[in-house]
DNA sequence: TGAATTGAGGACAGTTTCTGTCCTTGATTC
DNA sequence: GAATCAAGGACAGAAACTGTCCTCAATTCA
């Protein structure tokens, strides 16, 4: 009965697009009897959904919280929403980035391309201040279902002061590190071995047939996490802002940096970036004044200094140019 | 036959959670023959779905992009990276925030209890960037279901120097007008005529019963556009940099900002933030020297021009105290 | 308190649909 | 050319669905 099956679907949409609903109204909608529908709503709650019911005047359903989440019914305009929030938060927030990337596949290989030209057109337009994406979305959306898909990637790689490389390889998995950055976990095809690849310095990624995944090797985390932290080096700055925790903290964005409590009215600010430029970048952001304590291991201090004072003098002169101009 | 239409179900969550599938491998998940699978396949195509198939060895279905968006079926994981997303979202991408705003009052009157905490858990980590009034996500989606499902509103209004009152509304339309600005428009019940409510000014919200929506004012429109347009506005500043547009393309990221060729060996640099300070972060994170020309429309120059130079002055003060110290 | 509204659900009969079991065809890969 | 795998027609028995008709139960409002 495919009737059936395409009416809870649409019930279930119908409930998802307003809370309240009354029985004869749905009946009208679904075109079916009083009767069927009341049937349709216990077959959606016997499929686990919460549908709510409410007799007397002013009764009707709706639809409510249940143990288990029910397929999501999105508009044109929603779901494109969701594309764009999903490729920022892959990077934004660290906590869920990896569940935000495989809905964000998910979600990438059932939209329509009508949307998918509105969600690149929307990403172009997209600046957002100081937590921009380094890599492309896109890139990582391939990589990622590429990972999940068992199928093959070839991309030029320029390594660390090399000149680009051709590199095949079986992807294995999409690792993210923090501070918007990515390594793609492959098995290099060439080389036959393990290697981990910085996905912002790989570019021309074509992926092509499916491979039969080899068994995974078993130091395969151990091999990620040494990979990962070792790579690049990060700068990693401490500040001293004045303000208490409690004052500043809920003003300090989370993806700025870490704060701590240093005493009754002053802070600790550590901020990461990835050039000591970078952390000029971050520090300027915060809009206050600061004054910079050193970087968390003590090495590169003398950069990240000398970061800041040669930023203060381009913008001085940068701004003094047009003070001299009128 | 409710078996067939959850099976149904099940068969788009699998389609969704890989791409490829075998269709021996479905047939027995699915605990039924292959020609019923065959069928299912029908069914789904028939419902709109895009399902794939190949023949020969290797063969099998995928889902591809149809024309329509099938139901999503996230994990929970998932869920809650969405819903995560689409909070950050509804406040930093304006051109999506009434998309993303529906989509997460949808998400949010599906979303289980658990995923509920899960939810509240990650955002309180989270905290907005630095000075403008925030607006919990929390009290937005109350405000847009309110305004959904035609709920009344009752909340504590502090008005331009004024006290705190206790408004009763019927809410219309909850307006966002960029940098975290939203205002509820609702027809104030004791003054008996259409109000706009600055949501960050309003607190102790609750929401009652349902109440029939009278016909919306035909000014509507121009009575949001006035009350919201005052007050807000994004920085466009242009730089000029040294170098041909060639060789600085390849070296900014597009997010960056919008780069146009000047002459043989300068280019020009658009850069757009919120506050004027987000400029002066943006531009230091280029890393070499510019010249500010001003903004776009004229109008903000002062303001972009003093926060560079209050953002040389801190850096070099923050940087300084370190030198010092040693 | 009583009338009106609205959902719940049992029973029944007729119709429709679904499933599994054949079997043949057509596409694709090696 | 052989093997693999999806497509789909035919058929029969079983199962499910729908509308109709009724009776109850909950809730609101006068």
């Amino acid at each position: 009965m495919l009737e059936t099956s395409a009416r809870l679907l649409r019930l279930l949409t119908t409930l998802q697009g307003r809370r309240h609903w009354a029985g004869a109204e749905l009946a009208e909608r679904l075109e079916v009897t009083p009767r069927t529908l009341r049937r349709d709503v216990d077959r959606l709650r016997s499929l686990g959904y919460a549908v709510q019911a409410f007799s007397g005047p002013g009764g009707g359903y709706q639809l409510g919280t249940g143990s288990e989440l029910p397929p999501l019914l999105l508009s044109d305009d929603e779901a494109v929403a969701v594309s764009v929030a999903l490729r920022s938060a892959t990077d934004t927030f660290t906590g869920v980035s990896d569940a935000a990337m495989s809905a964000l596949v998910k979600l990438s290989q059932l939209l329509p391309k009508r949307l998918k030209r509105r969600v690149t057109a929307l990403q172009a337009m997209t600046v957002s201040v100081g937590g921009a994406p380094v890599v492309p979305a896109d890139l990582l959306v391939t990589l990622a279902s590429a990972c999940r898909d068992h199928e093959l990637a070839r991309f030029e790689y320029t390594a660390r002061g090399g000149a680009p490389q051709v590199r095949r390889v079986e992807p294995i998995r999409l690792a993210h590190a923090g501070a918007r950055r990515w390594y793609l976990v492959a098995w290099d095809l060439d080389r036959e071995a393990l290697r981990t690849f910085r996905v912002d310095k790989l570019s021309a990624l074509s992926v092509g047939p499916r491979f039969t995944p080899r068994p995974l090797p078993e130091d395969l985390e151990r091999h990620i996490a040494e990979s990962v932290a070792g790579g690049v080096h990060t700068y990693r700055a401490r500040f001293r802002l004045s303000g208490s925790f409690e004052a500043l903290a809920s003003r300090i964005p989370s993806w700025l940096g870490a704060l701590e409590r240093e005493s009754e009215d002053t802070s600790i600010l550590t901020v990461n970036a990835e050039t000591a430029n970078g952390i000029a970048s971050l520090i300027v952001l915060w809009g206050f004044g600061f004054e910079l304590l050193g970087t968390v291991d003590g090495a590169g201090t003398e950069e990240v200094a000398q970061a800041l004072e040669a930023a203060a003098t381009r913008l001085q002169a940068g701004a003094r140019t047009l003070a001299s101009a009128r």
